[in-house]
DNA sequence: AATATTCCCGTTTTT
DNA sequence: CGGGAATATT
């Protein structure tokens, strides 16, 4: 047996029939539909080794991942099977960022521009408002920011935009798209989207360079498929048009990023869009319990849009799915830090338990109840740190040093520390900056005179010389120009008084220029562009550790992909789980289905003990407000499910003691309350406000009508919860 | 110019 | 509840 024989035996060893299929397939479409836990990993990264090793070398290999961390596990583990180095494996953002750097002049764009996060992205939204003529009150700058990203996903460009005209909304916007998009360009600036939508583009239009990629790029795999926009599924299409070696995984009932301009349909027409294709199922799960996988099914099962796929295991039966009431999210905290706790005596390791929930606000109680037990734990937050001021003071430095047009950073730095350059200066340097026609810095840098400053003309001469200096560092490497950066700008000084017990941004400065040092080390070749980029594009995932001896908390977003020994998942009540907006009355059915999708998503994270629960108070808002179980519990079979708790028992919680007729005081009529009405049937209460002379309520109908009444005239029923079944 | 205070708004999920 | 901005004070 000839080495090479041996070796791709080797990589099909452990392998299903299927899954064998996915790895042995080298040209043509390739689309792997797989379930939550079949080993789709291991097919991804077998078949890319596979690849490396028959038909192609790993520089003509491209694998997209979801998050930077999926990103080092696969390449790690691509590694570790025998392929050698060189294959790109990387985000659709960081390869979008690394292709415009490269090949970005062509489009007229400089190699050393910044990536804007949401916060610079906001200030500049603003502007943009403000230079467009509106005011921030009837465009919101948060809205805005949707409603552009959106446009930039479909690869609507502020020409293909305008030219649609539209009401009065849509010119506006389309003002302010402009306006914004001249910011960006002035300031040397892309925005996230556009590193989509810039590669989408730059791909279309040239065809020289598409080639180009193509023949380097020459086996393409891209993950998390279901969850491609736009301009992800352009890119792909274009880098594979001649080779059609594409092989997308995924699975469309694991999708929860359309509100982010994901496109489900992109997954579920692979086979209309590439007729060639090979299609392999994967619905083995090799994760989970019956029990756990039988309550994803159920639950799954109730989404219409939906191919039906069969989910099986011949994992144990194992311990039912738990669920509970509490009071209120404290006294949910205490119960899940208590169910840790007796875990970790029973010889349990933290390492194997994770929290899951909608919002990251939610995370906050759950951290005092651990805390209060003395359970380590990590949050999954990668971005937090990164959005901390004196992170971003840093970084502004840095960002200024690069990209001198980067006049958000410049702003941030130019009085911090406060060196008296104040608003009065900065609007007569930006008054003179508009007369000439030149940018800020460029007055900044000037050897000219600075008399029109008054006395702020000695203390811009010193921040200019300042920043002179500070060019230097950028000859070292990451770490050491930070820590020479943060000593000689006054940052050090500045945030050594503002040490409080509680509160340490030095310690935070710190970490920063340890992970430069540790980028560095891992990435010798890259340099301080590359450094700022990594934590411009980092994840909230990417920060987590595999290894901590800790107990994981994340968002139900950020869990796609993990797995867990035992599994929580707090706050399932209507309006969290499913999310709701307040006073959002048409609520779009695929939204909702997206919202069991997540949960889904969730429950197949567990291995072997899941426990679900929610609270009969939540605050909202700075409010405690009067929750309703998840609809979704009641779409969970009953005879895989434990309700805890004696009172509560079968009923599922009960969230009040009175049925039957309208009460006298209808003080017990709330949010959840199950109500009958003579012609529409059983609904629940989904909203409920009290007047000065009479009780609204909206009430949502089983047959999914929803209805505004009021309540002192409406022919309305208190019925009993479990008649809503 | 810098700091202290108040008030008002929005209010999911994230590369 | 918490961040940011507008307002008041030193």
């Amino acid at each position: 047996m000839s080495n090479l024989d041996e070796l791709q035996n080797r990589l099909l060893t452990g392998l299903t029939e299927p899954q064998q299929k996915a790895v042995r397939h080298t040209d043509g479409p390739l689309l792997v539909i797989a379930g939550p836990g079949s080993g789709k990993t291991r097919v991804i990264t077998r078949r890319a080794a596979y690849l490396a090793r028959t038909v192609a070398s790993p520089w003509n290999i491209l694998a997209i991942t979801f998050t930077n961390k999926a990103a080092s596990e696969m390449r790690e583990r691509i590694e570790a099977l025998g392929a050698s180095r060189g294959m790109t494996v990387a985000t659709f953002h960081a390869l979008g960022a690394k292709l415009l750097r490269v090949h970005g002049e062509r489009v007229g764009l400089s190699s050393d521009f910044t990536i804007f996060d949401r916060d610079d992205r906001r200030k500049v939204l603003k502007e943009a408002i403000e230079v467009a003529g509106y005011s921030t009150t009837n465009f919101s700058p948060a809205n805005t920011e949707r409603f552009i990203s959106n446009l930039k996903n479909q690869l609507l460009t502020v020409t293909d935009f305008a030219a649609r005209g539209g009401g009065f909304r849509e010119r506006s916007l389309s003002k302010i798209y402009m306006v914004y998009e001249d910011l960006l360009r002035k300031q040397n600036a892309l925005d996230f989207d556009d590193l989509l939508m810039r590669v989408a583009l730059l791909l279309a239009e040239d065809e020289e360079l598409r080639v180009q990629l193509e023949d380097r790029y020459r086996y393409v795999l891209i993950d998390e498929y279901q969850d491609t926009n736009e301009a992800q599924y352009r890119i792909a299409a274009f880098l594979t048009r001649e080779r059609q070696n594409i092989c997308a995984t995924g699975d469309p009932d694991q999708s929860i990023y359309g509100w982010r301009g994901a496109n489900i349909e992109n997954i579920l027409s692979f086979e209309r869009d590439y007729p060639d294709a090979t299609v392999v199922r994967l619905e083995q799960n090799y994760r989970s319990t019956k029990n756990i996988l039988g309550v994803a099914d159920a639950l799954i099962s109730h989404n219409k849009q939906r191919k039906v796929k069969s989910l099986w295991t011949e994992n144990d039966e194992g311990p039912r799915v738990t669920v509970f009431e509490r009071e209120d999210a404290n006294e949910e905290a205490n119960a899940v830090a208590e169910k840790i706790s007796a875990y970790l005596e029973e010889g349990g390791s933290p390492r194997e338990v994770a929290i899951f929930y909608r919002t990251n606000a939610m995370s906050r109680a759950l951290e005092e109840s651990l805390l209060k037990t003395g359970i380590r734990y990590q949050v999954a937050r990668g971005l937090e740190f990164y959005a901390r001021k004196e992170i971003k003071d840093v970084l502004g430095y840095l960002r200024v040093l690069v990209n001198p047009a980067d006049e958000v950073a410049l702003m941030r730095i130019i009085n911090t520390p406060a060196r008296g350059i104040g608003q009065t200066t900065v609007d007569r340097i930006l008054q003179r900056a508009v007369q000439e026609g030149r940018k800020l810095i460029e007055i900044i840098m000037s050897e000219g005179d600075f008399s029109f400053l008054k006395r702020a003309a000695k203390k811009v001469t010193e921040f200019r010389d300042l920043l002179l200096s500070l060019k230097e560092s950028l000859e070292l490497p990451p770490g050491d120009a930070l820590t020479r950066i943060v000593r000689e700008s006054g940052l050090e000084a500045m945030y050594k008084g503002e040490r409080t017990p509680d509160r340490d941004p030095l310690e935070n400065i710190e970490e920063l220029v340890n992970a430069a040092v540790e980028f560095q080390r891992d990435n010798p070749n890259a340099g301080i562009i590359e450094w700022l980029e990594h934590t411009a594009l980092i994840s909230d995932v990417d920060g987590v550790e595999d290894s901590a001896s800790c107990v994981t908390l994340m968002t139900l977003h950020a869990a796609k992909g993990l797995e867990f020994p035992v599994v929580f998942i707090v706050g399932l009540e209507d309006g969290i789980l499913p999310f709701e907006r307040e006073f959002a009355d048409s609520s779009d059915v695929s939204d909702f289905e997206e919202e069991r999708r997540l949960l889904f998503v969730g429950i197949t994270r567990a291995m072997k003990q899941l426990t679900l629960s929610y609270v009969k108070y939540r605050m909202r808002m700075g409010k405690s407000q009067r929750a309703a179980r998840s609809r979704f519990l009641s779409e969970l079979p009953h005879a895989d499910v434990e309700w805890e708790g004696d009172g509560v028992a079968n009923s599922g919680g009960v969230p009040f003691d009175i049925n039957g007729e309208l009460p006298a005081d209808i003080a017990f009529w709330e949010v959840g309350s199950i109500v009958e009405h003579p012609v529409m049937g059983l609904g629940c209460v989904v909203g409920f406000h009290r007047g000065h002379r009479n009780t609204r309520v909206e009430v949502q109908f089983k047959s999914g009508e929803r209805k505004p009444f009021i309540l002192e005239f409406a022919p309305l029923t208190r019925r009993d919860y479990d008649e809503f079944e």
